[in-house]
RNA sequence: UGGGGCGUCGCCAAGCGGUAAGGCACCGGAUUUUGAUUCCGGCAUUCCCAGGUUCGAUCCCUGGCGCCCCAGCCA
């Protein structure tokens, strides 16, 4: 499946350590429980990595479960994004997925005991009455004046709401547990609402749907989980996750919480992605901008720069944020080893070699570092183009700078050393062609008695094949949009650049999800849905480092 | 001002009473037909602060300070 991947500790690893060494667990199981309301996200990724790579390093197991208690946000949409994705970041669930709508009939009869062991009622405030009565952060709630009904009328009510007799929002089941408890989870919880909707697995069966926090602990208990890790968040919630398995006397996992990710210059809840998809400022949920599994798959992110990627940024209690070039310096470290080179040219100068006037097919490498994936055909020709930003008419430094300027020599890469010996503007004083000479006896060799330090990439201008470029940039232009007044704002404008590359002939034959290096400028992609055969479409997935700009 | 957490290098993160792992970033230097890659070297006398216990504290105690989460019939 993945490679190696060698894991350093974390404090999760302790705890399991030690629960194998008391003899609490004799196995380790796990469970990735999303919710199918969206697409995965980066931060789902963490926890994907986190929960199927402990079962991969314990030899254990861990469950894909999709937690599907709020038919009116669910879809099966959802349900097959999200198993792809899984299964594309190179995890194995195993058999079939399993779903906690699959548990809704022993999860009724287990409400039905807590109903039957006087823990549970049928509240019939409104849901306004039962905000008001729960109570402040600092004061204590006020008990329901339905909360002392008869274990009969309870469970007679509850049979009505269950059979559709009331309306969504008349009635709700709840726990019976402490009105003042400091912790709010505790104050008179809700278990089971009146949901008259079509539920994406069960469509009409059910008028009730189970809570989260009804559910998750037993779907837990039933899978026989042994940690069951979730977000920082839910650490309130576990007293009340112990209490009903404790109630209902039935085995109770162990759950860990750890911090979820935060990324700089990117929004990670799945309302607001949901958001930037229904009101179309991405083009959708794979929008190669959007910090979904879905999306960086096809802008060109490698699962395994996904997986490095959690493996380098750790599992901790503390609210914890990576920036954004961290990922990117994972997708680099994978794609550098992965992808074939090739020449393209962004930003097009015109340059004629004058003392060269043949067409030769050049044998260009397709890895550098790995002669052994062979190479390709690249023409050459005595009008080529190379990038703009490779030319000064006045380089800044002489000694740090080593590009192509007046009487500058330069190799162009895979071919010659070529010499500027003019140049000619146009009316507006802009440089619009270089007449180069070449040294004919550099071909696959270094010239004697000097050194040149430049390399430029290059394209034959009659050979050049022209193909679309998406360059991307962050989706936003704050390091934390959460922080503007609406993360809307944050928008960055410039986040997607359409326009097009000069680019090697044997890029035409580029199959849609390859990944090539465009030397010298970055990794690109081709798009995996508006591409065709011989039309390749390009996505630029990350940039190479360049120092150069940074010295600049 | 109720409850639950967190605070170790710029960013993550080990450490669990015996004298600060590792990764990334950063800074040097070497190799290089990608200013990429690779390679070598450097990078916390100090663990939010102040007291205390101890031969010895990042680890224990006390008191501060700062930050995060909780008042959905969402998960």
């Amino acid at each position: 499946m993945s490679t190696s991947e060698p894991s350093s500790s974390n404090f999760i690893k302790t705890i399991i350590d030690e629960d194998l060494e008391s003899g609490k667990y004799q196995k380790v199981i796990t469970r990735f429980p999303p919710e199918p309301n969206g697409y995965l996200h980066i931060g789902h990724a963490k926890s994907i990595c986190l929960n199927f790579g402990l079962a991969t390093e314990y030899k254990g197991r861990c469950n894909l479960r999709f937690d599907d208690t709020n038919p009116t946000k669910e879809d099966d949409e959802y349900v097959e994004a999200i198993k792809e994705d899984v299964q594309w970041l190179g995890f194995d669930w195993g058999k079939e997925p399993l779903f906690a709508s699959d548990y809704f009939e022993q999860l009724y009869q287990w409400a039905l005991q807590l109903i039957k062991k006087g823990k549970a009622y049928v509240d019939s405030q409104n849901a306004e009455e039962m905000r008001v009565n729960r109570g402040t952060l600092t004061q204590a709630g006020t008990d329901s004046p339905y909360r002392n009904r008869s274990v009969e009328e309870n469970l007679e009510l509850f049979e009505k709401m269950k059979n559709g007799d009331f309306p969504d929002g008349s009635h709700i089941l709840r726990a019976k547990i402490d009105m003042a408890a400091p912790n709010m989870n505790l104050r008179d919880p809700a278990m089971y609402r009146i949901l008259h909707a079509q539920h994406h697995r069960t469509g009409d069966k059910w008028c009730i749907y189970p809570m989260y926090d009804f559910a998750h602990g037993q779907e837990d208990s039933i899978e026989g989980v042994t940690h069951s890790i979730c977000t920082l968040e839910f650490e309130d919630h576990r007293p009340l996750y112990e209490w009903f398995l404790k109630e209902l006397e039935i085995y109770s996992p162990q759950q860990i919480e750890f911090a979820r990710l935060n990324l700089s210059y990117t929004v990670m809840s799945k309302r607001k992605l949901l958001q930037l998809v229904n009101d179309q400022h991405v083009e959708g949920w794979d929008d190669p901008r959007m910090p979904t599994v879905s999306g960086m798959r096809r802008r060109g992110y490698p699962a395994a720069a996904i997986r490095s990627f959690c493996e380098r940024i750790g599992v901790g209690r503390s609210a914890s944020w990576i920036d954004l070039s961290v990922l990117e310096d994972c997708v680099r470290e994978q794609l550098n080893e992965t992808a074939f080179r090739r020449q393209a040219v962004l930003n097009p100068l015109k340059v004629t070699i004058t003392n060269y006037d043949k067409i030769e097919q050049l044998d260009a490498p397709n890895h550098p570092q790995q002669p052994e994936r062979g190479s390709r055909k690249l023409p050459m020709s005595n009008e080529l183009w190379i990038d703009r930003d490779d030319f000064m008419e006045d380089p800044p430094s002489k000694k740090k700078y080593f590009r192509l300027g007046p009487e500058r020599e330069v190799r162009l890469r895979n071919s010659y050393i070529i010499k500027c010996e003019d140049f000619i503007k146009d009316e507006n004083g802009e440089v619009v062609e270089l007449k180069c000479s070449a040294d004919l006896d550099t071909l696959g060799k270094n010239p004697e008695g000097r050194k040149v330090k430049g390399i430029i990439h290059w394209v034959s201008a009659q050979h050049a094949v022209k193909v679309p470029v998406r360059i991307y940039d962050r989706l936003f232009n704050q390091e934390n949009p959460d922080k503007a007044e609406n993360y809307l704002s944050a928008l960055n404008p410039d986040s997607l650049q359409v326009t097009e590359a000069l680019a090697e002939p044997s890029l035409l034959e580029a199959k849609a999800g390859e990944t090539f290096q465009f030397e010298r400028v970055g990794y690109f992609t081709v798009d995996s849905k508006d591409s065709a055969a011989e039309k390749p479409v390009f996505n630029r997935a990350v940039t190479l480092r360049d120092t150069w700009a940074k010295m600049k």
